[in-house]
DNA sequence: ACCAAAATGGAATATTTGTTCCACGCACAG
DNA sequence: CTGTGCGTGGAACAAATATTCCATTTTGGT
């Protein structure tokens, strides 16, 4: 009855950060064979989702049942659990994505094939910019801004409009009054502005004209203008109250478009999430 | 004793690379079950070193004996041998990467950062999925219709309207005639098709009912059909001659279409260099 | 319509792998 | 010196999983 040992009872990690936490923990006043089993399993962490209990024992020096003991100790039922958690926080992508991207880039000069991972490519450098570069504090902005607004008006147009209609379509998902001004009413559109609106416009080099006039006019109005851009220095930026950048790797002539979706739709969830509360 | 079946006796591929380019080249030839294996691990490469027979044989819909057979089909003899090579194949160790996204994942519950850094793990996992799980041959084949197409046709609503926006917008710049069919119009849009054009289709779960009416009417009209999609076995499959699968790897309940762009955009790039030609 | 060959699905079996259990040994306290 | 308790290792057990086999269905040819 009177259990509670020193150890705790028995939470079992539900990541692998916290594993290695608990592993940092417990290091240091375990038994000798449960000693080895932490030692070998903190540098090689990897393998725990591919091996087996008797490889990864035979590889620490001891036998299967103490690393079963050891997964115990840790709060886990088994190895089975402890396998399960580091499989599903494996990457998708499994095999060796880089070479099959290089032997697709290495075929055909302008192959389709070549292509695709030249883009994919691209994306994901731009995607890897994204949450490098990114100011937390000016998304935070962002999302205050466009949390208390009455009606979002999306504008963009040319390579921008598709991210401004996705995020009609998002806004629309997720109860939140948003209107696009895609067509060439510069007009209408001003007219739909009220006090207590936000506008968020996005937009890259070139800029548009139409879109650059529009956030005058908000701005004109007295609206706060939300900035989804390429470069800080920009035309928008003098024009917008929040500007967030977003640097697209683009391959030939085109862009993706990876990061600024990925921006844009954390963006309107965030937006959402925090209307609710 | 005489052995030496016309399909060659048994030689096991010794690498990823190998593995599909044996999968490319007995596809087509195959019984019924084998055909889906072959379908399902094609697009589903990435899971062959987590999952088991069930897990692989309930994926593809077939039983799990069907998996051993193709399998041995393949050279193989049996499961355990292409998954030990898939997982040989298998990158080591968590990405450092992976660290810059947790800590901004580790952020507070719902807030934007960690959002952003959710979309684009989901955005870098799809693109990385793409690029295994491309089929090229299938690609060239959507291209070959396109790039002989007299004009394009361009559908898809909801979440895929983004999509087709961008590539009208590119094969505008592109100078390819592509006609986008966005609205309500399955009347008008039907007009519009003549002979000699293709209907490019982009289509995801749930499969608007308006978009595969167009596909249809595409083919009562005797276009060849293009698609775009998530899964071989959509509604869209038994109406296109060319069914082009992407996955994306979403996030909450929305996607980044990081990998759906990508792909769209190859196509019109490479559709655009054969027409010069 | 019939037959032969191929394919199919599911049950039976083999194998691998995880987990539990218990006899033994070692250290330390009395 | 001896008894108690924890740590240990291996063997027995259980569960999951791969693989084979065969009765039945389907296919393709004449």
């Amino acid at each position: 009855m009177s259990e509670v040992p020193t150890t705790t009872a028995a939470p079992p990690p539900a990541s692998v950060e916290a594993f290695r936490d608990r592993l940092a923990q417990v290091s240091g006043q375990l038994p000798r064979r449960l000693q080895q089993c932490a030692d070998y399993l903190a540098e090689h962490s990897d393998r725990i989702a591919l091996s087996t209990v008797a490889q990864i024992a035979k590889g620490a020096g001891v036998p299967p049942s103490a690393v079963m003991r050891f997964c115990q100790v840790l709060g886990f039922s088994g190895f089975a659990e402890l396998q399960r958690l580091f499989r599903s926080a494996m990457p998708v992508g499994l095999p060796d994505y880089a070479t099959r991207l290089a032997n697709l880039k290495a075929g055909p000069r302008g192959a389709p094939a070549a292509l695709v991972a030249e883009f994919v490519d691209a994306g994901r450098q731009s995607l890897e910019a994204l949450a490098l570069n990114l100011s937390e504090t000016t998304l935070e902005q962002a999302v205050g801004r466009l949390a208390t607004a009455r009606v979002i008006h999306l504008a963009g147009l040319r390579r921008s409009f598709p991210v401004v209609a996705y995020l009609a379509y998002v806004f629309e998902k997720l109860d939140v009054a948003a209107q696009l001004h895609a067509g060439t009413g510069g007009v209408s559109a001003r007219a739909a502005m009220r006090p207590g609106d936000v506008l968020l416009v996005v937009s890259f080099a070139p800029y548009s004209a139409e879109t650059l006039a529009l956030a005058q006019s908000a701005r004109d109005i007295g609206l706060p203008v939300v900035a989804l851009t390429d470069r800080r220095d920009s035309p928008l930026s003098r024009l917008a109250d929040t500007v967030l950048t977003v640097t697209e790797v683009d391959f030939g002539a085109f862009r993706s478009l990876s990061a600024t979706i990925a921006l844009a739709l954390s963006l309107a969830v965030a937006t959402a999430a925090r209307r609710e509360t």
